[in-house]
DNA sequence: ACCGGCCTGTTTTTT
DNA sequence: ACAGGCCGGT
């Protein structure tokens, strides 16, 4: 196959330009990924030995597509194509021991480094109910994305909760090791440790790794960074793709200097830039382009299509979450009538994951069909955590988060006080509880800790690992039945769930089925890669695309997908942007960049909703209109008000107060006052009946000569003075 | 040790 | 709305 057919001159660039670092800055739809495949078969074709190729993706999806697609321009033996935590923990199971681990480690999510928090304050006798445990580890996740240590956070700690975290840090730190235990972030730095202090080892895979290709390098953080730095210090092979524009994940620890400065970093880089579209209609990519103009941190990119023109985008002003809902299946049931469109190209995007379930009803209600990708995540539901639990434990004895979960689950009589009097002993004897658990089943040690009952328990717990080692050398998925089996797990559940107890028994059995698959794709595999596997699957990793039904996912969860039916959700002033980031410039932006991803997914239909009022904790509340919707030039819009003109009565607090008493008595440096007559894109002529807030956050209530008063933000309700 | 009822808060987003 | 924590009774 000719690599190099069909190309533009940019994309034919970003493919050939092998030696030297290169930066392709690729807007949304511009045909990235097919300039990273080809690419990747070009540097084969070239004489470049796949052993010496590593591409980094940001979802184990993205790596797996990626693979099938290279598959067909080269053979990929002893190519790396991974996610940047894969990668790390496959390094790191190598050279483990270099940092004080051994190779049987465990990586702990979220979940667990809240559960081994919680141990670490309580020990520290720290307070939980002033500095919460997940707080604390969102602190402290927030200074290992950005490789400040223990020790570092402590000097510069000032405050005086980062006085106690820098001391949770510390001794989390500590108890991590003793637990032979890695967090998400750990990780990447654990990499970066091992690299910057074993030479010889750092040289081995700068040796290997010749050729280096990163994916959305607009989202990867300072730590990443520092990886991609000590790799690529010799060969400066490095090649990065992204577009500033869609980098959503700045509260992760992505930093945006990372592909603004790559030109400084790496010396001699080339530029490319991919600025064609080839996904969306001219309509959808003016509305794109409108919006995310507004940002101020921002390098100038203009996208640009030859594709149709398209329909207009359709914004629907619902009067609630239900109605929204409602809307959803009735334009789903119109275009999917439509004999090429299918159930399968149509996508449902929202900020948050609350917001699916009304939606799901909706649909499940219409019997269309929709999966979610998301929500409650397959290998966070507790059955599954607890299995996974008792095999981790297998791997790893030191795992006393494990153990912690499963020592009495199923119910064995092991409560609060006993698993106190045991933790204490492992301490003193500075050793993990599994230990002391067979210590004490053996006879040894036993000071009279355990009486008759708990002793019989905690035998059949130990005994229960004793026949779960003899079955290590079989197929995952035989163990993790094994392991079923053995804790009874069913019976537990059929006990103690009287209701659920069908759906988590086949969760459980999902799990073995999950397990064999894993047998079957990775013939060499052990337990202990398929719990690290299990470990680092995003939600994403799971969905099925081939399925035909409708996908419902968060905007994060959106990026890098195309759809040719996009439906963006709840687009209300504290929901998008989200409330937490309205008083913040850097944050509002990157929601303004959500709101972009999002609409830059669509390729033919693009439909905004949102609602006049929704349920917020289970209270309804009434909704402004998001700045986002007003940035969009009226002329490519095509609006629908399901509210039979209610939202007009309805409107918003100020009417009540001030629309029928006009005060001119105010002014603002946008040199709109009040009383001034206005015409608003899309509600046409009205007046300024009151002016409030300063500056960027200026409001003005107009009165519509269509009826109704509407209070708006004036930066962007792009009022004309007439 | 375990269960049920009451109270609280809910960071939006996730490798 | 809903989960998770806490307390008091068994």
């Amino acid at each position: 196959m000719d690599l190099l057919k069909d190309l533009t001159e940019p994309q034919r660039e970003a493919i050939t330009y092998i030696d030297g670092p290169l930066l392709v800055v690729a807007g949304a739809g511009s045909g990235k990924t097919r300039v990273i495949t080809r690419r990747i078969g070009y540097l084969a074709q070239q004489g470049v030995n796949p052993y010496n190729i590593l591409a980094l993706t940001f979802t184990n999806k993205a790596a797996n597509e990626m693979k099938e697609r290279v598959e067909q321009f080269c053979p990929f033996k002893g190519m790396w194509v991974s996610t940047f935590h894969s990668m790390c923990a496959r390094i790191l199971r190598v050279d483990a021991e270099k940092i004080g681990y051994s190779n049987t480690f465990s990586i702990y999510d979220k979940q667990d480094q809240t559960s081994a928090l919680k141990i670490v304050m309580a020990e520290l006798e720290i307070d939980s109910t002033s500095l919460k445990p997940a707080k604390a580890g969102g602190i402290i996740g927030n200074a290992k994305n950005n490789m400040v240590s223990a020790e570092e956070f402590a000097e510069k700690a000032a405050s005086y909760t980062d006085r106690d975290v820098a001391r949770v840090y510390s001794l989390y730190e500590k108890t991590l090791k003793k637990n032979n235990a890695l967090d998400f972030d750990d990780l990447l730095l654990k990499v970066v440790e091992l690299f910057q202090n074993n030479p010889d080892v750092l040289e081995k895979y700068q040796d290997k790794f010749k050729y280096i290709l990163i994916d959305e390098y607009q989202d990867t953080n300072r730590t990443q960074y520092a990886i991609a730095k000590l790799l690529t210090k010799n060969c400066k092979n490095i090649c990065a793709t992204g577009d500033p524009d869609q980098s959503i994940y700045s509260w992760r620890g992505a930093d945006l200097r990372n592909i603004l400065d790559f030109e400084k970093d790496f010396k001699d880089a080339k530029l490319v830039r991919l600025e064609q579209n080839y996904r969306s209609t001219k309509m959808i990519l003016r509305a794109a382009s409108e919006i995310i103009k507004n940002n101020s941190m921002r390098k100038e990119k203009e996208l640009w299509t030859e594709n149709d023109a398209g329909s207009k985008i359709k914004v629907v002003l619902a009067s609630d979450d239900k109605q929204e809902a409602a809307v959803i299946v009735e334009n789903t049931d119109r275009l999917t009538r439509d004999a090429d469109i299918k159930y399968a190209d149509v996508a449902v995007f929202y900020r948050t994951n609350a917001q699916s379930r009304v939606i799901e009803s909706a649909l499940r209600d219409a019997n269309i069909p929709y999966t979610i990708v998301g929500s409650v995540e397959f290998y966070r539901r507790k059955e599954v955590k607890d299995i996974l639990a008792y095999l981790k434990l297998c791997v790893n004895p030191n795992d006393d988060i494990a153990l912690s979960r499963i020592i009495n689950v199923p119910t064995r009589g092991i409560g609060k006080v006993t698993l106190e009097r045991l933790s204490n002993l492992a301490r003193e004897n500075n050793c993990g509880i599994f230990q002391i658990l067979s210590d004490l089943t053996n006879g040894e040690g036993d000071k009279g800790v355990l009486k008759g009952k708990s002793k019989a328990a905690v035998k059949g717990f130990v005994e229960i690992f004793a026949q779960l080692k003899n079955e290590l050398s079989n197929p995952v998925n035989k163990i993790v039945d094994k392991a079923i089996e053995l804790t009874n797990y069913k019976q537990f559940l059929i006990e103690t769930e009287e209701i659920k107890s069908d759906d988590k028994i086949r969760n459980i059995e999902e799990l073995i089925s999950a397990a064999r698959e894993y047998d079957m794709t990775e013939p060499e595999g052990s337990l202990g890669g398929f719990l690290e596997n299990v470990a680092l699957v995003a939600d994403l990793d799971n969905w099925d695309d081939e399925v035909n039904a409708v996908t419902l996912m968060t905007l994060h969860a959106a990026k890098g997908l195309e759809f040719s039916v996009v439906f963006l959700v709840g687009l209300e002033e504290g929901l998008l942007p989200i409330q937490q980031s309205r008083d913040n410039e850097f944050r509002l932006e990157e929601e303004r960049r959500l709101c972009y991803v999002g609409i830059t997914r669509a390729k033919k239909e693009l439909i905004l909703t949102r609602a006049v009022s929704r349920y917020i904790h289970g209270q309804s509340k009434s909704c402004h209109e998001s700045r986002f919707l007003e940035e969009i030039p009226s002329d490519v819009i095509e609006f629908e008000d399901k509210t039979g003109g209610q939202s007009f009565q309805e409107l918003h607090y100020e009417r009540d107060e001030y629309a029928d008493y006009p005060e001119f008595d105010d002014d603002n440096e946008f040199g709109l006052n009040a009383g001034d007559y206005v015409r608003h894109p899309r509600f046409g002529p009205g007046r300024v009946m009151k002016l409030s807030g300063y500056g960027d956050m200026a409001q003005a209530v107009v009165k519509f000569n269509m009826g109704g008063t509407k209070s708006m933000m004036i930066k962007y309700a792009k009022l004309e003075k007439v």
